[in-house]
DNA sequence: CTTTTTTTGTGAAAGGTTTCACAACTGGCA
DNA sequence: TGCCAGTTGTGAAACCTTTCACAAAAAAAG
């Protein structure tokens, strides 16, 4: 953690690390050199030097990083090493998928509260959370200590709701309505574009691009 | 469409620009100048001169650009003109959410057939779509003529799916497994990853990056 | 204990993407 | 008709990311 604005692409990348080590663990991997990480996930040894580096030296060399620790590590730099308090507004199709999402959960991200506009939604349970309305929002965010808020709500009410969310002191949201959501500086957001990912493949297909590529600009 | 190696970021910057083309049209806007585009989608004026200029000159000087002809431009380039057969395999928490996902259908990606090994799910009905039973996957894509599909099944059983998948002939596949799967060079493979987005707002929040940044590389 | 093998960590080079800056062109107006 | 304001299209520059290549260090072999 010195100097350095670490790129996006290094931060998807260690998320990719994390995900091998935790396989090499349950495999009984003690160490693992960067050849061998780099071809779980389709990368280049260099690469993973490069990125490890910018943190420090997890290595030994002639041997490889050593795998729990290494795991432990990104976990840190990762911020998956505790549990965040989540909030998933709009109990839908795609936000009740999300609720039952155990890849969540397993990395710490814990659903503690639910809300929806909808009286049919309010007071049902999903998963033994109870869905709240949406007057009790500020409220239960501070009670519960919500740091992350995930936005599954129709693209035409998603900037009201942002703007409510982010004025009860949400620094973090996870958006999936396919709309550009203005926030202030201090608060960051990140939205999940599906639609986009098919865009890709099509565009691939019609202009028979001579090779794939999976991960989005890693 | 020249000699050029078109670059990812520039083409989800396309489906950016389709998306504000689209909001531009409704608002009957007949041209629409760099700087206004650069604005909508939170990007540069020069980036968008840059990425359009790829696949020709579409504007005029003084004036910007047709509205209703670049959004038709874009849509060519992006092969979304047309409609695409799309299967999805998988149909439980997010496979039912993407059924009725709307946006899928509005940009031409009809999803036509429906597939699950669930003795209990198969003849069920979303949508209006009867899910059909893995053993007649072949025949079905054939028959269907479906060039895409999506793949939402438990990490575990994806590789085997995917591997019979591209044995179908099938050459672009959206994975939603949070698992590295193989496919032949001639197929295009994309993976969606959300618990990888939490985890860069989660970085971003134990680091406090000095500023935000939605959306994945551009 | 010495040599060989392996593999890290990292500057430097290469490659790629974004931004700059301005000539070239268009439309409108006098 | 000539001039002005606006805006594109695009080389060149700046910036950023990946790959290369090798010295340094450690482990393994002899
Ligand atoms: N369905 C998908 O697979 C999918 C995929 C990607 C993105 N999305 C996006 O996710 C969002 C939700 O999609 P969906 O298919 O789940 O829609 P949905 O209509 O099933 O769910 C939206 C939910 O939000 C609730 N809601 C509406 N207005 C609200 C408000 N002001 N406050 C609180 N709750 C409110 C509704 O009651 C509903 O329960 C949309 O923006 C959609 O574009 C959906
Ligand atoms: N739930 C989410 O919100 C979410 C989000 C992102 C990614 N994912 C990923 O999407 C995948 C599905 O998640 P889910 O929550 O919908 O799980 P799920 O268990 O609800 O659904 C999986 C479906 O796949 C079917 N299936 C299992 N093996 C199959 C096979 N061999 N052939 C055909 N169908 C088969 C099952 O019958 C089931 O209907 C998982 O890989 C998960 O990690 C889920």
């Amino acid at each position: 953690m010195r100097d350095r604005r670490i790129s996006e692409s290094t931060i998807h990348r260690l998320s990719h690390y994390y995900r091998a080590l935790t396989a090499l663990e349950r495999e009984h991997f003690d160490t693992v050199s960067s050849r061998e990480l780099a071809n779980r996930e389709e990368l280049t040894p260099a690469q993973v030097r490069k990125d490890l580096s910018f943190f420090g030296s997890f290595g030994t060399r002639g041997l490889g990083y050593p795998v729990k620790e290494l795991k432990e590590k990104i976990a840190r730099i990762l911020g998956i090493d505790r549990v965040w308090n989540v909030a998933l507004i709009g109990v839908g199709n795609i936000g009740s998928a999300l609720v039952s999402y155990k890849e969540f959960a397993r990395q710490g991200f814990n659903i503690k509260l639910l809300f929806d506009s909808d009286q049919r939604k309010i007071g049902s349970n999903h998963k033994g959370i109870t869905v709240l309305g949406m007057d009790d929002l500020e409220r239960q965010l501070n009670e519960n200590k919500i740091e992350l808020v995930i936005l599954a709500v129709p693209a035409s009410s998603a900037q009201v709701i942002v703007d409510h969310v982010v004025n009860c002191g949400i620094k973090a949201i996870l958006n999936f309505a396919p709309i550009k959501l203005a926030v202030p500086d201090d608060v960051f957001l990140r939205t999940e574009n599906m639609a986009m990912e098919l865009e890709y493949l099509s565009f691939s297909l019609v202009n028979n691009l001579p090779r794939r590529s999976d991960r989005k600009k890693t």
